[in-house]
DNA sequence: ACCAATTAGAACCGGTTCGGTTCCATTTCA
DNA sequence: TGAAATGGAACCGAACCGGTTCTAATTGGT
C-alpha cells in the first residue's frame, strides 16, 4: 500500500500540536510528551523540520520550537518533503540519463507526472490549520470530486483506518 | 518519498502493454521481453492481476493474459490496489481497537481520510487508456488544479522523474 | 563563571519489508 | 503424452527504515 512514513506520519501530528498554539515555542520534551511520540524520534522529527524551515528553533535553556509561519500556510505536502523527501511515485523512469530502455513504448512516462501532480496538489490543500481544527466544522471536502470512477467499486479501501 | 511499490510500477507497465491491444492474449514470456521486466516478476505479477480480475488467463499451450476490461474501464487506482493493497497513507488510527491513545488532541484523524480519499480519486481518474495513449494527445490536465497551492515553491519536487 | 537545559548533528543497529527467484502442481492444446 | 502455459507457495538476501545513543554547540539563570 501506498503508505506514508512513520517520520512524516509522527510530524503531522506533532506539527499538529504545535498548530493549536502558534507563536508558542515548545520544548521536544513537552512536544514527546503530549503527542505520545517517543522523546527520541520527536528530538529527529523536529530537527529536520526546523532544518526545513518549517519549523524556528531556539536553543539553549527555555530553547524550544515554534511555527515558521502560521498554520494556514503550512502545508502536508510540505511536511511530508521535509521529512520524506520528494512526492514522487515514480520509480519508472529515473532521473538518470540512460532511460529505463522501452522509452517507445512506454509513453506512459508524462502521464506519470500528471498522477504525481494530482496527488502532490492533493496534499498541498491541505493546511495544518485544517488538521488542527476540530472536524465538526468541515462542510463536505470542495477539493475532493464526489463521483467516484464506476471502475472503483471496493469501499473497503476508504476504511482504511478505523 | 511516498514512492510506489515496484510491484505496482512494473504492474502498471505491464498493463500498459496489454492495452495497446485489448482482446488479445499475449503469454508472459512476451510481455516480459517487450517490457523489460524480468520473466519471473512479470509472472508474479500477472498472476496478482489475474486474481484481482483485472486480467483473464488462458492456461495451457497457447495460453496468455488478456485485459478483463476495456482499456477506459481499468484505473491506476485498481492496478495499486490489486498489487501492494489498499492506497491509504494512514498510520496514525490502526483498524485495531484500542486507539492510538492521543485520540483527544487528534482531530487529524478524520482529515487524514479527506488526504487518503483525495490521492485515491485522483489515482481513480487516470485510466489505462490514457496512460497507453501517446502523450501529445493531452490537452492540459482537467482533474489537476493548475493553481499551485502559494505555500509549495518547490518545483524540483514535480521533476522527480527524468 | 558555571551549570543545567536545550537543540544540532551524526553514527549506529536491529528488524521488517520487499524485490526477486525457484520449485512444483495444474491446465490445455497439438 | 509431452510441451507450453498459468497457479501458487515458499524462500532468500539486502536495502530501507524506525528507533536509539552519543557528542558538540548554544543559551539562560544563578
Amino acid at each position: 500500500m501506498i503508505r506514508l512514513s512513520r517520520l512524516s506520519d509522527y510530524g503531522i501530528v506533532l506539527m499538529t500540536r504545535l498548530a493549536r498554539e502558534p507563536e508558542r515555542a515548545l520544548p521536544a520534551s513537552v512536544l514527546a510528551r503530549e503527542s505520545a511520540v517517543s522523546p527520541a524520534m520527536t528530538g529527529k522529527i523536529l530537527k529536520l523540520l526546523a532544518r526545513a524551515e518549517l519549523l524556528v528553533s531556539h536553543r539553549g535553556a527555555h530553547g524550544g520550537y515554534a511555527l515558521a509561519r502560521a498554520p494556514e500556510r503550512i502545508t502536508i505536502a510540505e511536511i511530508i518533503e521535509a521529512l520524506d523527501g520528494p512526492i514522487a511515485l515514480t520509480s519508472c523512469l529515473r532521473p538518470s540519463a540512460e532511460g529505463c530502455g522501452i522509452e517507445a513504448l512506454c509513453p506512459a512516462r508524462t502521464n506519470w507526472q500528471r498522477i504525481n501532480r494530482a496527488i502532490r496538489d492533493a496534499l498541498a490543500e491541505v493546511t495544518l490549520a485544517e488538521m488542527a481544527r476540530p472536524v465538526l466544522e468541515f462542510g463536505p471536502a470542495p477539493f475532493v470530486s464526489e463521483h467516484a470512477s464506476p471502475a472503483v467499486r471496493d469501499p473497503a479501501a476508504l476504511a482504511g483506518t478505523s
